[in-house]
RNA sequence: GGGCGCGUAGCUCAGCUGGUUAGAGCGCACGGUUCACAUCCGUGAGGUCACUGGUUCGAGUCCAGUCGCGCCCACCA
């Protein structure tokens, strides 16, 4: 094993394990894996930063995988290729996996205080990105260490302030009383997007209000009765006839026993329910905004951590939920519990605990978005930014058409503190980009205290595509590689981090931080389930890679479906992939026995040269063709982002074109006695470049096969991209109709029950294409299993041979005079079925070519082709019409 | 209440810009130990492309509608 690539013995099967160990050390230790210039300017693309919560899990695979290829791909394409890895310090995540782990030892953040509990989390933090970045490299990443960054480090921090204060100075952030959403269990502001909502079963209470001047009642209908304690109105519609004459009276709220207004308010759906709704501005965002209009107090009768407060009269201390169940059963008690209706509605859940958020009214920092939204949908409207799938654009667009302000304050310990300060004296409030401010700007007290509240995680994340890149320092590396070109991540998290860097990369850069955001799906079981912990349906990335390999696994999961699309893994697929790398690999071994007694010429570069094109036969000139084709889709797709169908022609023509029928046609003249051929070089040149083709998408096996063959330069990680080769149409033509023609006898002779081992005898009626099977003689002899003595090529019409069996293919006529195996009458049924399908093409194309509409609009290929169709169809039709005449 | 995706062989999915008789892998059936590979090779069976209508010379592919499944967004008590 050699430090510089070089030979390395190849054993009996691919070996994962052993090659990936030492390529990934190679193309570090090498420097391959930093942007070098090649000429072709930047290729920029930044790592959606894991968080260091844990092990990576498939969903991390998945996006490595579909980065690596793209990154590779543009390094071998000449550009300077930098794929900037990184880590997040999920700030509510990171926060709850410590202390959780706190919670084993029986303690509580508050046990440790905030300055040892920080520690402690950066001490996981610590630990944990070493392991994340082992997995990242596991997975065949890369990426660019060297530039390796963490959202905590001095470099990110620095530039959250800053950007903050901007964003402050320019008055789009601001502080404010709002109802936000309330996680009780993780005692913080939400923004919306950390809500989860879903429809569960509950149900709706009806409860009589009775009118203070005893007039009669009103009936409301709620889904949480223990917030009537805070009720502080009743609303109707002002049109409803029902209610009409009760707006502007009082009705007398139970238990708490005081007169609360009825008021009008068009928000009210007279059909719902009763038609009128009990309000309680603090604690539900809709009756917030009907208690503004009409000037009604919002009473909070709820503690942070979901208990009852003191406003609670006699329910105070209990949690809701107990609360809930009291409140009903006194309100039974008093009679004015009329209706309880099972009714299913939305609940929302902390994205995180899966707690019942509570809306509250709270004092947070806000982003106020309009301005910010205003650019971020103009970029995408003018085609700056591209969506792939295209169809995410819409999803887009319409977030951010319809942006709420942000709430980006969290009441955590674990994350980038807000930089704003208190004056205890003066009352001044102070933005600074400096980590700690000593005095306030505005009456030099010291009295100054930090907001103690941090950002909401996904700010900082939005400011990653420059803040990695050292902004807002003006740094080489910010001019060179901003703005970047694509942004890879999953489509679940659109709104969260992309449509953030967004505007803020607008904001802060003057221009979109990307062009193209290409969104994955979601990685699946082998039954379609979501991969979780408590399903115990996880397949855990590392187990696979050792098992059957990381190349494997990448083509598994690229292969597996499209962009935007969700996939289904399971082992045998990962297998079946982990079978194509050894079919790979044994077919360069058989390659390179070859080519090794060979002398294979180079060019300039060290590539093997292509064959000679006068020393090459069909199959040669096939497979290079074949190639050429390849080289010109695969090229196309990736381009194009099609990485799944791309992986499957890479798949097809290496499986089906290049091992299945290549190889199996070289080994006639390789152990005939046909003397010199272009085998060796063909073999050379095509695997070479086949390895080049097929690297983004299996890095590691290309790596360690390449390096055994004639290949130019030191890396295949930085080898060029192929370019197509020549096409020969004739000869692939040539050989594909070889390849249909030994289909059919193989078939015959499994028809017929001829035992595999045993050579026949053949007749060939070559017709026109008589050269062909002169030169392919002894390919169709080989792959057909025909008897070298007994295998006639014969000029002119066919001559009927008695029990035989009669093939028809294209234009050419063979007979297997399999005597005794024959059953006439059932050979003449199979005749009669074959002229029946020529009967039914000849008519389709006699129809087709006689409709005039047809022929004067289709392009002028497609009327060809049914033209040629037509014809052939007729030679076969009355070769086999002759057949059966033949038969008597 | 809006929006999106999916429905193709028993299963999982391709089919990219509409153009022969719709493909792959797995599974199934039959058969194979020749010196690249049994992590393999050969042959085969299996599909009214969810349904209805339309556009077109031509539709799995485009349009409209229907049915079924899934997802996202939205402050309907």
């Amino acid at each position: 094993m050699t430090q510089h690539g070089g030979l390395r013995e190849l054993g009996k099967a691919y070996d994962p394990a052993q090659a990936e160990a030492h390529w990934y050390d190679f193309w570090h230790s090498g420097g391959y894996l930093k942007p070098v210039d090649r000429g072709r300017g930047p290729f920029v693309m930044v790592m959606p930063p894991p968080n260091v919560t844990g092990e990576l899990h498939m969903g991390h695979a998945l996006f490595t995988t579909v980065e690596d290829i793209l990154t590779r791909y543009k390094r071998m394409n000449g550009y300077a290729a930098l794929w900037l890895p990184g880590a997040d310090h999920a700030g509510i995540a990171g926060q709850w996996v410590v202390e959780r782990e706190l919670a084993k030892e029986g303690k509580t953040r508050h046990d440790l205080g905030r300055e040892s509990f920080v520690n402690r989390v950066w001490d996981w933090m610590e630990a944990y990105q070493e392991r994340i970045k082992g997995q990242l490299r596991a997975l065949g990443a890369s990426c660019d260490w060297s530039r390796y960054i963490f959202t905590m480090d001095p470099g990110p921090a620095h530039a959250v302030r800053v950007a903050f204060k901007h964003l402050y100075d320019k008055g789009l952030i601001y502080r404010g009383e709002r109802m936000i959403s309330w996680c009780p269990r993780c005692m913080t502001a939400l923004s919306d997007l950390e809500v989860v909502h879903s429809q569960e079963a509950s149900f709706l209470w009806t409860l009589r209000y009775p009118l203070s001047d005893g007039s009669g009642f009103i009936d409301v209908a709620t889904t949480r009765p223990e917030t009537m304690l805070g009720d502080t109105g009743v609303a109707v519609h002002p049109d409803d006839e029902r209610y009409r004459d009760a707006i502007g009276k009082h009705v007398r709220l139970p238990i708490m026993d005081r007169p609360i207004p009825v008021v009008g308010d068009d928000a009210v759906d007279a059909a719902f329910g009763t038609g009128a709704v009990k309000v309680t501005p603090a604690h539900d965002p809709n009756d917030f905004e009907i208690g503004r209009r009409h000037g009604l107090p919002a009473i909070a009768v709820m503690n942070t951590d979901g208990t009852m407060n003191d406003e609670a009269g006699p329910f105070a201390g209990q949690t809701i939920l107990d609360a809930r169940a009291n409140v009903v059963d006194r309100l039974r008690e008093g009679g004015t519990l009329i209706a309880t209706t099972p009714h299913t509605h939305s609940i929302g859940r902390c994205d995180r605990c899966d707690s019942i958020i509570e809306p509250m009214i709270s004092k947070q920092w806000f982003v106020n978005m309009a301005p910010l939204a205003k650019p971020a949908i103009q970029v995408v409207h003018d085609g700056q930014i591209r969506f792939v799938p295209e169809r995410f654009t819409s999803v887009y667009l319409n977030w951010m058409e319809n942006v709420h302000d942000w709430c980006i304050s969290r009441q955590l310990w674990w994350g980038h503190r807000i930089p704003i300060w208190y004056c205890a004296d003066c009352g001044a409030v102070a933005a600074t980009s400096d980590e700690f401010l000593i005095a306030c700007p505005g009456c030099g007290s010291r009295r100054i205290e930090q907001d103690p509240d941090v950002l909401d995680t996904w700010f900082s994340s939005g400011l990653w595509t420059f803040s990695t890149l050292g902004w807002p320092e003006q740094t080489e590396d910010l001019r060179l590689y901003y703005p970047g070109h694509v942004m890879e991540t999953g489509y679940d998290i659109i709104f969260l981090w992309v449509a953030r860097m967004i505007f803020l990369g607008i904001e802060f850069m003057g221009v979109p931080p990307f062009r193209d955001v290409y969104l994955h799906g979601t990685v699946r079981d082998a039954n379609g389930q979501r991969m979780s912990k408590t399903k115990g349906n996880v397949l855990d990335p590392l187990t696979v890679t050792a098992e059957y390999g990381t190349d494997a696994l990448r083509f598994a999961l690229i292969t597996a479906s499209g962009p935007g699309n969700d996939l289904r893994l399971s082992n045998e697929r990962v297998e079946q992939q982990r079978n194509f790398a050894n079919k790979l690999f044994n077919a360069t071994r058989f390659a390179l026995r070859a080519i090794d007694m060979a002398h294979i010429g180079r060019d300039s570069d060290g590539a093997p040269l292509q064959p000679v094109a006068s020393a090459m036969s069909a199959p040669d000139k096939w497979i290079v063709s074949r190639l050429s084709h390849t080289i010109v889709e695969v090229t196309r797709l990736t381009d194009a982002y099609q990485l799944h169908e791309a992986g499957r022609q890479l798949y097809e023509f290496i499986w089906s074109e290049f091992c299945d029928w290549y190889i199996e046609a070289a080994k006639v003249r390789l152990y005939g006695d046909s003397g010199d051929s272009a085998v060796p070089q063909t073999l050379a040149y095509v695997l070479e470049r086949t390895l080049r083709l097929l690297h983004p998408y299996m890095p590691y096996v290309t790596e360690e096969l390449w390096q055994q063959l004639p290949h130019p330069g030191d890396a295949l990680i930085v080898a060029p991209w192929p370019n197509p080769g020549l096409r020969y149409p004739a000869d692939e033509q040539s050989f594909a109709s070889i390849m249909q023609a030994i289909r059919e006898v193989r078939n015959a002779r499994t028809e017929h029950g001829v035992e595999p081992g045993r050579k026949i005898a053949a007749i060939v009626y070559p017709g026109q294409s008589s050269s062909t099977y002169a030169e392919l003689r002894s390919e169709f002899q080989s792959l057909a299993r025909l008897d070298p003595r007994r295998y006639e090529i014969r000029s002119g019409e066919p001559i009927a041979t008695d029990r035989a069996v009669s093939i028809v293919t294209g234009n050419v006529s063979i007979f297997l005079p399999l005597a005794d195996m024959i059953d006439v009458d059932a050979e003449r049924g199979r005749i009669e079925r074959e002229i029946e399908q020529v009967l039914g093409e000849i008519e389709r194309a006699t129809s087709m070519l006689a409709n005039q509409q047809f022929v004067s609009r289709a392009p002028e290929a497609v009327v060809a082709g049914h033209r040629e169709r037509l014809e052939s169809a007729e030679e076969r039709r009355s070769l086999l019409e002759k057949r059966l005449g033949d038969l008597g």
